[in-house]
DNA sequence: ATACAGTATTCTGTATGCAGAAGTCGAGGT
DNA sequence: ACCTCGACTTCTGCATACAGAATACTGTAT
């Protein structure tokens, strides 16, 4: 199994205190799920993570616990930690609870942002577009989950916020590898938002913010209807541990 | 430390297996936390909740991690668990959302409900109504948390059920304590929302819920002015830990 | 060759042990 | 009386150890 490092403890907490082994290990297999290193279905076996990433089983349990508890992977009591399998209906249902939650956002946002906040809105929006004309997909990936957080924080709406950025991650594990190309169209979208915001006109706001993101689920749902996931024998759930290494 | 029973494992699982510990420390506290044996602001010491509940730190470790993604405790890293202390702003804030969320159940439920699903809706309307005729209080309470439950459950999004669950405990831990006497005049409006779902009226029934769920936000708010916690002084963040028992 | 039973091994769940950080108490100085 | 410094205690975070359950392998009988 390759050794994967662990995230250097970069950016310095409130208080400088050092960021528990569990939190590294969190945002480590986080990463690990998201760029598909973990497969789904994956059976996460708890010493392997552990000598992977250099430390006990016990900040792995602990952070299995909290990506369990955020969708990420499955925790069957007896049987250990997998890599969970999201279906074509569970993505579906996720984007309509995230269109709603996020038309909400955008409604807050229009009664609440002020001169700072639109000015800001602005700003990402520009850089998105100018992602979207230099054609720098991971640019503009960034500017529209930064852009979508803004509004988010603009709703003044903090617990609102907890569950929307939960929400996204989600989303944008199960999304990214696809659709990665209604690029113009978006950015024109919104901007609209934008000016929606600075008006102050909540309906429209909360109005373009859901059907944006009506238009995210369903051309996610016709890329994935022509393209299923390639490596992936569909709708199999993979209920078996893998047989370690036979003896020699 | 007084000593407190775990759950016994009474209903079987799925699969016939033994419920873990973590998940059986995990309910007891949430019990504990609702009910106020351990208060808003205390330090959970792992130590002494290991030995009031006779499991070792590990299990209770992994419930706290639970607890702390819930919002049912805070976790300071370096300093221990401590029992969160909502503000009256995070229920306000929290309350909005539970509005937005359950909204879109009753719209989808009355997209999708069937004969079964009404006639389910309206006997737990008829239960709740016999608990308020006789002045049951906690059989109302009850129908309404089931009433609330089964809506969501009808708007056959799962993801959905999972949020609302989420939002919903909460809500009660915050809510309980106070605010029990709209008895009435929520019961009338459960009638009018069940009436619109079984038309399929979406967008009526998901405004009825939306402001039965903002009456509810309202009353809290109002009795949480003349009425703050009051056994808890007010805004005060204990940072310090307690001293344990001083030695003989 | 297939089915079955027994054995070996892996893995999870839980307990215990240990080092270092955080907090507390008390003595001495101002 | 109040503040400061230092030793002591407690607590968290992490590692290691152990028991039991579940799985995979192997050999034998049919």
């Amino acid at each position: 199994m390759p050794s994967t490092e662990l995230p250097q403890q970069t950016s310095a907490r409130r208080i400088d205190r050092p960021v528990p082994l569990r939190e590294r290990v969190y945002q480590a297999m986080q990463e690990l799920i998201i760029s598909r290193q973990l497969a789904p279905g994956q059976h996460l076996v708890e010493s392997e993570l552990a000598e992977m990433l250099g430390v006990s089983r016990q900040p792995i349990r602990e952070a299995l616990q909290l990506l369990n508890s955020e969708g990420w992977v499955d925790l069957r009591p007896g049987y250990g930690a997998f890599v969970h399998a999201p279906t074509d209906a569970e993505v579906d249902q996720l984007l309509a609870v995230r269109a709603v939650l996020e038309g909400e956002s955008a409604r807050l946002a229009a009664l609440n942002a002020d001169a700072d906040g639109i000015a800001r809105l602005r700003k990402l929006c520009a850089e998105g577009e100018a992602a979207l004309a230099s054609d720098d997909v991971d640019g503009m990936v960034a500017a529209n989950a930064e852009l979508h957080r803004c509004v988010t924080e603009l709703s003044g709406n903090r617990v609102l916020l907890d569950f929307v950025s939960q929400v996204d991650r989600r989303v944008r594990w199960y999304y990214t590898p696809i659709a990665r190309n209604r690029g113009a169209r978006s950015w024109e979208e919104h901007g609209r938002l934008v000016d929606a915001i600075e008006r102050g006109d909540a309906e429209t706001a909360a109005q373009i913010m859901r059907e944006h993101t009506e238009r995210t689920r369903h051309s996610y749902l016709e890329q994935r209807a022509e393209n299923p996931e390639p490596d992936e024998q569909p709708a199999q759930v993979r209920t078996r541990r893998r047989r370690a290494a036979p003896r020699v």
